[in-house]
DNA sequence: ATCTATTCATAATC
DNA sequence: TGATTATGAATAGAT
C-alpha cells in the first residue's frame, strides 16, 4: 500500500508479520466500528494471532450475544419471555433544583440515558428483565474495557516516567563525574567531597501499581 | 475517504447508508482476508445488516470452530466486581448552590456524550485517565441501579409465584372438602377414597432464589 | 513510536 | 446494481 506493493501471501519475514499483524489488525477494527457507525450494524470481528492470542470486537453487546444472534440466525432460535417494567426512574441523577437551567440540563440527561438504552435492547424505555440481564452485561463489558483503556495510560505514564528516570540517572552521573574531576584537578588536598550516593530512589518501584 | 469526507456517525440517507454498507462490508471482509493470509491469521467475521441479514467470513474452517475456538479462549477466567463506588454521588446533598448544579450537570453531559462516543463511535474517541475514571466511576452506579431493577422484578416474580400458590393450596383444600363431602353423602360404604395427600410441594422453595 | 511516499478504499456521480 | 474518478485513508518501509 505503501513505499511499494505487497504480494498478498504470507509475510515470510517475522518481524514484518508482526508489524504488519499489529497495524493491519488496528485498521481492520476501525473499519469494523466505522460501518457499524455508519451504516447502524452490528459486527463482530474475532482474530487469532497466530501464537493462538484472541482480538475481538463486538459493536454492539457482548460478542457473546453476537455469537448467540449468529445461532439463531444459521440453526434453531429459543423464544423469549417478558416481563413489563418500567425502568424510566431507575437512572434518575441524584439532583433537584428548582432552576429552569438545571431541568433542561436534567432532561437533556434523560436523554441521553435513553438513548443508551434504546442502543442497547432497542426498546421505548420499558425495559424488562431480559433486557436488565443484557444491560448489566453489556456495562460489565464496557467496564472491562474501560479498565483496559485506563490501564494502559498508566502502563504509558509509567514508562514515560522510567524514561524520564534513565535521562535523569545519566545526567546525575555525568554531573558527579564533572564534580569529581573539578575536585581532583583544583584541590590536591583531602577536602570532603560532595556526597554521591543516593540511598534512596529516584522513582517509585512498579510493584505499587497494584490493580 | 472520496469526493469529501463524512462524518463517523450513522448515515440517515437510507440509500446512501445501503450503498456505503454494501461496499463498506465488502471492503471489511477483504481487508479480513489479507489480514489472515498475510500475517497467518484466523479471523472470523459476522456482519448484521440493520434489517439482521447476515454475512460472515471465517479465514480457515467454519464460523462455528471459530466460535468454539473464542469460547475456550475466553471461558477461563471471569473475575470481576470490585466495590469501589463510594455512595457519595448517590446521596442528595440537600441543598447545593444552582451554579454548581448547572456545572456538575454539564460535566456529567459532556462525559455522558464522551462516553457513549467513545463505546459506539469507536476506541479512538480518545479519553483521558481522569475521564475514564469518571465513566468508570458512572458505568458502576448505573449497574447497581440495574441490577436493583433485576432484583426488585425478581422479587415481583417469586411474590405472584407465591400468591398463584396460595390461591391454588386454597382451591386445592375447597375442592378436596368438596370431595369428601360428596364421598360421604353419596356413598356410605367403605369404597377407597381420592388420595389427598400430595406428597410434593406445589411451589420450589424460595431459598433457591440465590443472587 | 513516528514519518512519508505510495497504494488502496471509497463518496459522489453518472 | 455497476463503472468512474477525485480524494481521503491506510499502510510499507524507513527512521
Amino acid at each position: 500500500m505503501a513505499r511499494g506493493k505487497i504480494q498478498l501471501k504470507r509475510i515470510e519475514n517475522p518481524v514484518h508479520r508482526q508489524v504488519t499483524f499489529c497495524k493491519r489488525r488496528t485498521g481492520l477494527l476501525k473499519k469494523a466500528k466505522e460501518l457499524s457507525v455508519l451504516c447502524d450494524a452490528e459486527i463482530g470481528v474475532m482474530i487469532f494471532s497466530p501464537q493462538g492470542k484472541l482480538f475481538e470486537l463486538a459493536t454492539k453487546g457482548t460478542m457473546e450475544g453476537m455469537i448467540d444472534k449468529y445461532m439463531k440466525c444459521t440453526g434453531g432460535g429459543r423464544g423469549s419471555s417478558s416481563a413489563t417494567f418500567t425502568a424510566q426512574e431507575q437512572l434518575q441523577p441524584p439532583t433537584l433544583d428548582p432552576k429552569g437551567q438545571v431541568n433542561k440540563l436534567k432532561q437533556e440527561i434523560d436523554m441521553l440515558q435513553k438513548g443508551i438504552r434504546y442502543m442497547f435492547g432497542g426498546g421505548d424505555g420499558t425495559m424488562n428483565l431480559q433486557e436488565l440481564l443484557l444491560l448489566e452485561k453489556h456495562l460489565e463489558y464496557w467496564i472491562s474495557h474501560i479498565r483496559s483503556a485506563k490501564m494502559e495510560i498508566m502502563l504509558q505514564e509509567i514508562q514515560s516516567l522510567r524514561n524520564t528516570e534513565g535521562v535523569l540517572k545519566n545526567a546525575n552521573k555525568y554531573l558527579l563525574e564533572k564534580i569529581e574531576e573539578n575536585n581532583n584537578s583544583v584541590l590536591d588536598a583531602n577536602f570532603a567531597t560532595v556526597e554521591t550516593n543516593y540511598s534512596y530512589p529516584l522513582t517509585m518501584p512498579s510493584e505499587m501499581f497494584q490493580f
